[in-house]
DNA sequence: CTTTGCATTAACAATTTTGTTAAACAAAAA
DNA sequence: TTTTTGTTTAACAAAATTGTTAATGCAAAG
């Protein structure tokens, strides 16, 4: 047995992860998955049977790990301003290390619907109902113009992704190179808040 | 010559829009479209040189149109307000009728990044331009929150625009039949432009 | 009626991509 | 050292997809 054994299985979810979801290389063949882990291509059928069920595995575990730690944060016991505060910024963040993973999720669903659960935590937990109450009490208050939960989610997905996903388009646009652009999401942060809000974004802050 | 002579040609590119921004097959085959359009997929080579450039022509077309009718709003001289409300009309409803159109644009785009100007028009006038003295004036009367233009037209792009991107996953999460989620981005015209301002949408006037 | 020219098709060729298999290999066990 | 077991590779096969070409069809002009 070799030493990297155990390893590179790994090593070739990492590569394809990088060049499907950092690389935004939508459509990477598995010659070039292959390629890109320095391995030879009969490797990835060996341990993943298909491109099909490789793919599956990777939007899995990503999805898997991007929804707990939202989950964590929706739940959590803190401040609702507080709460929203720590989603956008986990969101904008988790979008800088993996900028084509919701690409990814949206070309993927429009391909195949049936597929969708896949990208779809398996439980019925719906993000909006941990904010349910949390928003009531602030439209209550008057701190925020009434809006359902479901709306109230979609906006805030909204201002967080699209400037991912429309990433190509809006630089090109408004003639930023890639740096700037990165400026520009972070500066993000404070906009959405105080879209949402109307006030600044208090600092981080984790149970 | 056959009496469909002239509308071949225009019939191929119906369908194929109607493949690729109505009904979201993302990576329709020429196949596929020459079967859509009742033709042999020949013709799509006799009349178009390769699938790339019928690509090319495609979304020349659509986005050149879109992108006319942004502007025709943008630049008007109706009160901002009332600009903003028709902008967000016309984006939604373009949605309803291209569903697909975005995606497709957000996934070529990272599939190639240099083929991207074709998805933006080739003048140099960005929508933000259009709105930054309006813009401005809101802001001094305070009515909205301090915020660049391109800020501003990234919320308002992100709000409209991500639902429709995100359709099958939203559709998913919420449980959304078609029928419903059609209701729901109705609504979120009132609900986005509330968003922004803070106040009922005004009724559609155009100049 | 015949010819001309574009429109359309079927058949073919080339390429790309996925999936399979049998052989080579390397480490641990016997 | 030999055997065994799981890993890796090269070579092959099959399918899908694009692009070409030569033949056919068909309407209008001569």
């Amino acid at each position: 047995m070799v030493i990297e054994q155990v390893q590179t299985e790994k090593l070739i979810k990492e590569k394809a992860k990088d060049l499907f979801f950092k690389k935004g290389f939508l459509n990477a063949t598995t010659q070039e998955i292959a390629d890109e882990a320095g391995v030879n291509r009969a490797l990835i059928h060996y341990y993943f049977r298909s491109r099909d069920q490789m793919l599956e595995i990777l939007l899995d575990e990503t999805m898997l790990e991007k929804k707990e730690r939202v989950r964590g944060i929706l739940s959590s016991s803190l401040p609702f301003r507080q709460k929203i505060a720590n989603y956008i910024n986990t969101i904008v963040d988790y979008g800088l290390t993996y900028p084509y993973l919701d690409n990814f999720i949206i070309s993927e669903t429009a391909r195949r619907p049936d597929k969708v659960k896949l990208f779809c935590s398996k439980d019925r937990t719906k993000m909006s109902d941990f904010i349910r109450e949390d928003l009531e009490q602030e439209i209550k208050s008057g701190n925020i113009a009434s809006i359902s939960p479901e709306h109230f989610m979609v906006n805030l997905s909204a201002l967080c992704n699209y400037p991912l996903l429309a990433k190509v388009v809006l630089q090109t646009i408004h003639g930023m190179p890639d740096s700037v652009y990165r400026k520009f999401l972070i500066e993000r942060k404070q906009i959405i808040f105080r879209t949402i809000f109307r006030e600044d974004m208090p600092e981080v802050e984790t149970v």
